[in-house]
DNA sequence: AACTTCTCCAACCGCAGCTAT
DNA sequence: GATAGCTGCGGTTGGAGAAGT
């Protein structure tokens, strides 16, 4: 389909933002909040387009953020999700409060997937390295829901993994994280994938993946009170495939949040 | 001190998905 | 159903600073 520009580019500043940008961007999201991002440059006397109005907001100025380094608890909570998510890193994001997206991204490919390899272990398949392709093709078996039950109660992983993929090892010490996600979501192809249907559905998943305080308790701007949301709706998929729950954001449309798992499909 | 290489992260780009018309 | 417009996502890039020679 047709699309315009997102912005008149000949008008538009780039780069890095000045402080007196960040000031006016503040300032108008303050009073109007946030939304109408099309708009809103023009509005708050910005030579911005609004994609990178929204960037800088989300990445950088949302009073919300947690500034600083990832602590070991973080780090492990990322492999894990990227164990089961893939490059998903929104949805990798909204279980770190105070993180964005695109920090975890970068983290990702600056910190964890040198220490990844570093481990022998292949940070896309989370598997040692060069045993990626004979167990993909056997991964299938591992379904989504067990990897999400994994996450809830590691302990309760009925056949016992190879010692690398211990799950929920207690991260000891500075990159002594371990690997905890097994199964393989190649980034690009979605990420998505599911649960084999023959296996229970996921139970009420009270899905606090947050690290710290629950994300209730947290005094950040999720500090407004989350819907419990099943991590299926995270993964994507939607109502009445892989999960029976009913959460969903209530703006949508009912449940259109679902994607059909196909037969050996797999997170 | 000067230069090169490396690392990290903010920002950009293009596309997908959703809604409205 | 087709088209247009907007938002959000993920991959990639560019530049500043750090580290190495």
């Amino acid at each position: 389909m047709g699309r315009s520009p997102c912005c008149e580019k000949a008008h538009t500043n780039k780069g890095a933002w000045t402080k007196e940008e960040d000031e006016r961007l503040v300032a108008y999201i303050r009073a109007h909040g946030e939304g109408c991002w099309r708009s809103l440059p023009k509005a708050a006397g910005l030579l911005r387009c609004g994609k990178s109005c929204r960037l800088r907001w989300m990445n950088y100025l949302r009073p919300d953020l947690k500034r600083g380094n990832f602590t070991d608890e973080e780090d492990e909570l990322i492999i894990r999700l990227h164990g089961i998510l893939g490059n998903k890193w929104s949805l990798i994001a909204g279980q770190l409060p105070g993180r964005t997206d695109n920090e975890i991204k970068n983290y990702w490919n600056t910190h964890i997937k040198r220490k990844l390899l570093s481990r022998g272990i292949d940070p896309q398949t989370h598997r040692p390295l060069g045993a990626a392709a004979t167990a993909d093709a056997a991964a299938p078996g591992v379904a989504a829901h067990r990897v999400a039950a994994a996450l809830l109660h590691p302990t309760a992983i009925p056949a016992s993994p190879p010692a690398k993929f211990a799950v929920n090892k207690p991260a000891p010490a500075e990159s002594s994280s371990d690997d905890g996600g097994r199964s393989s979501t190649s980034s690009g192809s979605g990420g998505g994938g599911g649960a084999s249907t023959a296996e229970p559905r996921c139970p009420d998943l009270n899905l606090d993946l947050s690290v710290g305080p629950s994300a209730a308790d947290t005094p950040t701007s999720h500090s407004q009170p989350r819907p419990p949301v099943c991590l299926c709706y995270r993964l994507g998929l939607r109502a009445g495939e892989a999960c029976g729950c009913q959460a969903d954001k209530p703006s949508q449309k009912g449940f259109g949040y679902f994607r059909p798992l196909e037969q050996g499909q797999y997170i």
